[in-house]
DNA sequence: AACTTATGTTATACAATATAACTTAAGCTG
DNA sequence: CAGCTTAAGTTATATTGTATAACATAAGTT
């Protein structure tokens, strides 16, 4: 882990916050470099010095806050490898809580689209790696098509609990999750048909 | 009913087809006006004399094919609603294929977002409407939830099946549909756990 | 204190959006 | 089919945002 220069340091934390900043007022395609780059306090070309696009920028942005979810994630399928209808889903409604701002960008802007699509990925591959209980040999559900249900559904919970404004407590969201979407994939593939060709 | 000059009817086409075409070659935030008016052999200004922006001319194209689906919707909510693990929801998944190239923009390009999100609501509130086995007074599962939770799962079943490349049959991912995502809400929903405050 | 590197300033090229004024052509109507 | 109406084409131009270059200044490192 070598040192950066607290210089560049300091311009994308800057860059970045002013992004943010922006995001939660207007809408996440009429941002301009220009005006990140005023509102961050820094010349317009030493945009161009770190990120090549807004988007490159958002991705920065949103990959820690990103990191800390995979945790999550992996802890979140390892208890629902022997056990589905966790009753610890609320720690990562608790956690999406602490960094609500992140997760509506991630949820919301267009700009993130492929961020998100990564991040539904990684947690499908999780739940694919650690859930014994998604197989069952000549399912007519494949393995693959239940853990992408599983981390679609779970962000799009995430988007619509946000949304709402997070109407919901972190505890009941996290047992939802456990049922509707955890221990229903689950028994839906446990008694699901078999293939008949 | 009002007719409409031919010319107008003509170049709209044109237009619509050229983004189709384009799209299906280039990232979609990549697509210029110039590009679209070149394809389609009309004056660059002719552009405007139709749509604000790129978006609006893709919502013109996707609402024509948005309109079936509404209906296949309304039967598959209608049929779920007296028993639920449809046998016909292979139908939906029928009429997708007829219309992949439609339904691979509404899932994959950023521009369609807004469409994306506001055909999810209408599939949601179709449910909500419609089938009664989501609803269960103190359940600890909202009907709101579980009806957006069906009509996003559906959505991103498409979107996982056309990304894909359409591996399984239609007849299958109907029986998936039915099972891991309509099948399955319902019985979450009937056997979830009641409010207890 | 000297060196290195990041940032700021200024200028500029370029591409894409957007509109105006005028001409040409297509479609409708008596 | 002649005349009216409206759509589309042509040309020019204003504006905005992206992107880079050259050089000066300031911050951080050794």
């Amino acid at each position: 882990m070598e040192k950066i220069d607290p210089r560049i340091k300091r311009t994308r934390r800057l860059l970045g916050n002013a992004l943010v900043s922006l995001i939660l007022e207007k809408a996440y395609d009429q941002i301009t470099i220009k005006e990140i780059t005023d509102r961050a306090e820094v010349a317009y070309i030493t945009f161009f010095r770190h990120y090549k696009s807004i988007d490159e920028l958002l991705m920065q942005v949103l990959e820690q806050g990103m990191l800390s979810l995979r945790g999550e994630t992996e802890r979140l399928a390892m208890q629902s490898a022997t056990y589905p209808i966790d009753a610890e889903g609320g720690l990562i409604f608790r956690h999406v809580a602490e960094n609500a701002v992140l997760f509506q960008i991630l949820l919301e802007s267009p700009g993130a689209a492929a961020i998100r699509k990564q991040v539904q990925a990684e947690i499908a591959n999780t739940f694919l790696q650690t859930c014994d209980l998604l197989r069952k040999s000549d399912c007519i559900i494949p393995d693959v098509v239940a853990a992408n249900h599983i981390a679609s559904s779970l962000l799009a919970l995430i988007e619509y609990w946000l949304a709402q404004g997070m109407p919901y407590s972190v505890e009941r969201m996290g047992k939802i999750y456990g049922q509707m979407i955890n221990g229903a994939t689950v028994t839906a593939v446990q008694t699901a048909e078999l293939l008949t060709d």
